[in-house]
DNA sequence: GAAGCGTGGTG
DNA sequence: TCACCAAGCTT
């Protein structure tokens, strides 16, 4: 915990305030006026923004959130929906698992809730890619149950707040407790909301605007002007580098050899050139069919969560009667190139131009 | 508890 | 250029 005890007392009010004239306008989100008319948010809206902003910036979010509620307006829709649509309408969206989970999800909402999402935490925590920071959010915005939210902004806030000096992760548990002490009753969706916006808007990780932060006052970081050193991490390992290599065959006829990832492992279930695997050893380092490839001119450079990657790219036109050993051929007009990983669409770039 | 899992923006 | 960072979950 802190170092020195934090008047409480009404600052949930004192954010609330503040969230009612600031709160940022999103796509997905009631604004507080409408909240307080009586108009409540769709879970599912609610359910699929939280599920994309899962270490994701809401920037990058809005035009994938419009998109997919454009084309599976409700909770039903997208569990009707095919899993390569699916994963095709992510690619770019990145940690695919959140995808093939929200598949998942949605399909047990369907199947085992009657096509209505769980109003509980313990209900929501059941959904495939629901943990305990989204099950809150939902729980809270789109049912109004005073449950405890704590997502990195949050931590940061709590962190900053109370003058916590121990390292995240091992200060989860006490920043944790220290949010569930704030977290009002009365309007627990707005003020979940309220406290990421300060963090997202206000109580940034580098450079907080202290200056017109609604909780400058009690803030114990501020106070000691070590705001910008809180929350303290403990410091990662160096990232390495890895390499591989991938193969990119055109048919006469315009189609690109194509293979669907397994689930497992990086890019799991997305669509990807053949190639070798990443530094793991052995691995298939033949091609997928026997061709005149030619090695194409510079590199993909890609960083993943965890490590760099280099990938050389081979290309190859074939005749129609190729056979591949692995993947399959996919027409001109069954393939878009946004449907692929970053990576992946990278290495298409270099051979065939494109931005 | 630690490791694995994407991407694009930022300083 | 590069490390850090974002509304985390799963194993």
């Amino acid at each position: 915990m802190g170092r020195f005890d934090v008047a409480t007392e009404g600052l949930s009010d004192v954010l609330l305030a503040w969230y009612d004239r600031h709160a940022r306008v999103m796509p997905w989100r009631v604004a507080p006026a409408d909240r307080a008319a009586g108009v409540r948010p769709d879970p599912y809206r609610v359910w699929l923004s939280e599920v994309m902003l899962q270490q994701t910036t809401v920037a990058a979010v809005r035009d994938y959130f419009h998109r997919f509620t454009a084309r599976w307006p409700d909770v039903a829709a997208l569990a009707s929906a095919a899993d390569a649509d699916v994963m095709a309408e992510w690619a770019g969206l990145g940690y695919y698992a959140r995808a093939r989970n929200l598949l998942k999800g949605a399909r047990a909402v369907v199947a085992d809730h009657g096509g209505h999402f769980p109003d509980t935490v313990a209900g929501l925590l059941t959904l495939p890619g629901v943990g305990p920071y989204t099950a809150a959010a939902v729980a809270s915005i789109a049912f109004d149950a005073p449950a405890v939210v704590v997502d990195g902004n949050v931590e940061r806030v709590m962190a900053r707040l109370h003058g916590v000096e121990q390292p995240l992760p091992a200060a989860k548990p006490a920043l944790t407790a220290l949010a569930a002490a704030l977290t009002p009753d009365r309007r627990p969706g707005d003020y979940a909301q309220a406290v990421m916006d300060l963090g997202a808007t206000i109580c940034t990780p580098r450079n907080p605007a202290c200056g017109i932060c609604p909780w400058s006052g009690p803030c114990v970081a501020r106070a000691e002007g070590v705001q910008a050193d809180l929350p303290r991490k403990t410091p990662k390992a160096v990232t390495p580098t890895r390499h591989g290599t991938v193969w990119i065959a055109r048919r006469s006829d315009g189609a690109f050899l194509l293979e669907t990832r397994t689930e497992a492992g990086m890019l799991g279930g997305m669509l990807g050139w053949p190639g070798t695997a990443w530094d793991r050893t052995s691995g298939s380092d033949a091609p997928p069919l026997a061709a005149d490839w030619h090695e194409v001119t510079g590199e993909v450079r890609h960083t993943f969560s965890h490590f760099h990657l280099r990938l050389v790219v081979m290309r190859a036109d074939v005749g129609p009667d190729a056979r591949p050993d692995r993947g399959r051929f996919i027409t001109p007009g069954a393939f878009r190139p946004a449907d692929l990983p970053t990576v992946m669409r990278k290495a298409h770039d270099l051979v065939h131009g494109a931005t």
